[in-house]
DNA sequence: TGCCAGGCCTTCC
DNA sequence: GGAAGGCATGGC
């Protein structure tokens, strides 16, 4: 049997792959395509059931419940955040089951860089030429797919080179970032151990990282769920529900949900983004 | 054609 | 330390 079968509870796959934290899974037919750490992954949901196909299925569960945090009591979570008031009560209502995912931390810097100013669609053709043109290729079920490449896959690629993966005026970012990870000016391993406030401290000195995007590298590919991204859709969605549809200035947003949401502020801050571009796009 | 896209950097005050 | 302006590129 080459198809795993996973219980779950309280997660929509659907959810949790189109609501814009990632960028390289495709729905095909009825199924997700896409790349987990070294390995392709076929995925659909069925109910309360995941399927999982994959080129490589040893230990291919844990690889899954790591990273779409499967062992996480969701529900729990979910019982407690409603709580906070009617707006979030409604979000949760129509969003229930969206979990932040656990992704690799150099893709998803580089990802989230490339994400400033720009759109889903380009950032995922971005992200998949740089994939293609440099990371490993696995072969599954007849179809060729790429691995993200590691830093020292991109150690010889110049900033002409990422221009022409589309990635426009973001291209010395990403190689002053994949740069200084290869001279070991800094340590990605160490860094995913440090406490939340030295890690954003050390994203922010990434050329290309600002409050924004360090907070989504934060929210979903390092765990922590007490950061706020606020981007133009949350920025939006907050004026209106929270500041009587008055321009208000990021730092204030940012007390108010730190007050206000505490320690769920980022998973709050998911289900409000992806309830409100589902209904204005 | 002009504006916008899940911001950030640089310049200037 | 806060406010403007510029920025690649594609889609509408």
């Amino acid at each position: 049997m080459n198809e795993i079968k996973i219980k779950v509870d309280c997660f929509n796959l659907k959810y949790t792959l189109e609501c814009g934290q990632c960028f390289r899974w495709k729905n095909i037919d009825n199924y997700y395509v896409g790349v987990i750490k070294d390995r392709v992954i076929k995925i659909r949901q069925d109910g309360d059931y995941l399927y999982v196909k994959s080129n490589n299925m040893d230990n291919l569960e844990k690889v899954v419940k790591d990273y779409f945090e499967l062992d996480k009591d969701y529900e729990s979570v979910e019982k407690r955040i409603v709580k906070v008031d009617d707006y979030v009560k409604e979000a949760i209502k129509n969003t229930s089951g969206l979990r932040h995912l656990n992704q690799d931390f150099f893709e998803t810097i580089i990802s989230y860089i490339i994400s400033a100013n720009n759109n889903i669609p380009r950032i995922s053709k971005s992200v998949n030429e740089i994939s293609k043109r440099y990371g490993d290729k696995i072969e599954f079920e007849g179809e060729e797919y790429y691995l993200f490449p590691t830093p020292k896959q991109l150690e010889n690629v110049s900033v002409e080179d990422y221009r022409s993966c589309g990635v426009g005026f973001r291209d010395k970012y990403i190689y002053d970032t994949v740069k200084r990870i290869n001279s070991k000016q800094i340590d990605l391993e160490k860094m995913q151990q440090m406490d939340t406030v030295s890690l954003r401290k050390e994203l922010l000195d990434l050329m290309g990282v600002g409050p924004k995007v360090a907070d989504c590298i934060l929210l979903f590919s390092c765990n922590r769920e007490e950061v706020f991204p606020i981007d133009v859709w949350v920025e939006r969605v907050m004026e209106k529900l929270y500041f009587n549809d008055q321009v208000t200035a990021k730092k204030k947003i940012l007390e108010y949900a730190n007050s206000h949401f505490g320690e769920d502020a980022g998973i709050i801050q998911q289900h409000l983004f992806y309830n409100i571009r589902e209904k204005m796009i």
